[in-house]
DNA sequence: TTGCTGTCCTAACGTTCGTTAGTTACTTTT
DNA sequence: AAAAGTAACTAACGAACGTTAGGACAGCAA
């Protein structure tokens, strides 16, 4: 009877939590089983229960962990006193630093929160929408200022927090270029464009 | 008794497919059962088996078509005799264009294809591993012949690439921009960059 | 008319799913 | 050492899944 073993820094219920991300991130949230899940755990699935409530409440921990993360950045960066395009360049590091690091945990929320159930779903809908349009608020401050181009900020917004989200395929084949590079690389593409 | 309406332009395997683009993009995949696209389609989950194979054949339908019309494409720019910034700005508004009239096609594409199996899995895999090496080689050109700044050609076209897919949030509240706008802001950004 | 083909139906199959019940074994507290 | 609590097990539940079998009705060709 092998059990799950732990550490001073996770519960039991943590390490099943980044097991389940792991796991959610490489088949889905619906295609991964909890017998997919004990297995990797090294557990049968009925014990899974003794420490968690259900497998939708992985997911909801999950996501609602990536949430915080991000609110609380830009709680951050809007009480600085910078430039515009500075603050987009922050909270666009962050973003990539986010992917490069806790990648499992960001991707599962940004692409398996519709998985979430009432009333998990309508906050995660909320928080992220109230994300986007502080986002936004930001570059239209910076257009104001006349640091930006005269741009739709909502679409500046949807192009980098989707540009961002990229870094999984590179996280795949991580050969050629390092993470340092790789956020310089797109933090001048978004800010300062292609063209020469 | 109610038989699926045909049309002279799609038979009636075509549109379980369309109903089917419409409920993976919206449920995913794995969520939305054949009872689903049945009572979508207006007929039992057996009778659909009258028109096709299995649930994986209608994924695989859908991918591989999307996966055939990028192809195509870049067969097409390749040919042109332009600047390298033409070229891929040809192929972003091919991509935002796409993203726009076909999306529910290109998101499931995108988001789904893992759940394809062999042969069709190994086949996707490298018709998209295929298609960004191209698109990286026009930029590598750009970038040689000095009208492309210098930066990782790999990331840019990841850039790019999933920048596009963040239209799908456009098409949820298509309120304040107009199609041509959303591409002329896009183009401009990614081209040109954010800051003045 | 008769027979054929295409399209739908109902019923049911075997699997897999998330989850619960009840029990046993180990670990910690007294 | 006894008691209490924690964490694992086996077994099984009902529901949902993709899919198949077999039959009924329609429209068309002979």
């Amino acid at each position: 009877m092998g059990r799950i073993k732990t550490d001073q820094h996770s519960s039991r219920k943590d390490i099943i939590v980044e097991k389940a991300a792991n796991l959610f991130k490489e088949k889905g949230y619906k295609a991964a089983s909890m017998r997919d899940l004990a297995e990797v755990v090294g557990v049968e699935a009925a014990s899974l229960y003794n420490h968690i409530k259900s497998k939708s409440e992985l997911l909801h921990v999950i996501c609602l962990a990536v949430a915080n993360r991000f609110t609380n950045k830009i709680d951050e960066v809007e009480a600085e006193d910078l430039p515009a395009i500075q603050k987009i360049g922050k909270l666009l590091r962050f973003h990539i630093r986010e992917m490069l690091n806790n990648y499992e945990d960001v991707i599962v929320s940004d692409r398996e929160w519709k998985h979430l159930s009432d009333p998990y779903l309508s906050n995660f809908r909320h928080q992220r929408r109230t994300y986007r349009k502080r986002f936004a608020g930001i570059i239209e401050e910076g257009i104001r200022r006349k640091e930006i181009k005269k741009i739709d900020a909502p679409t500046a917004v949807l192009i980098m927090l989707h540009a961002v989200s990229g870094i999984e395929s590179f996280h795949r084949s991580r050969q050629k270029i390092s993470a340092k590079e790789l956020e310089e690389n797109m933090v001048t593409i978004l800010l300062n464009g292609l063209a020469k």
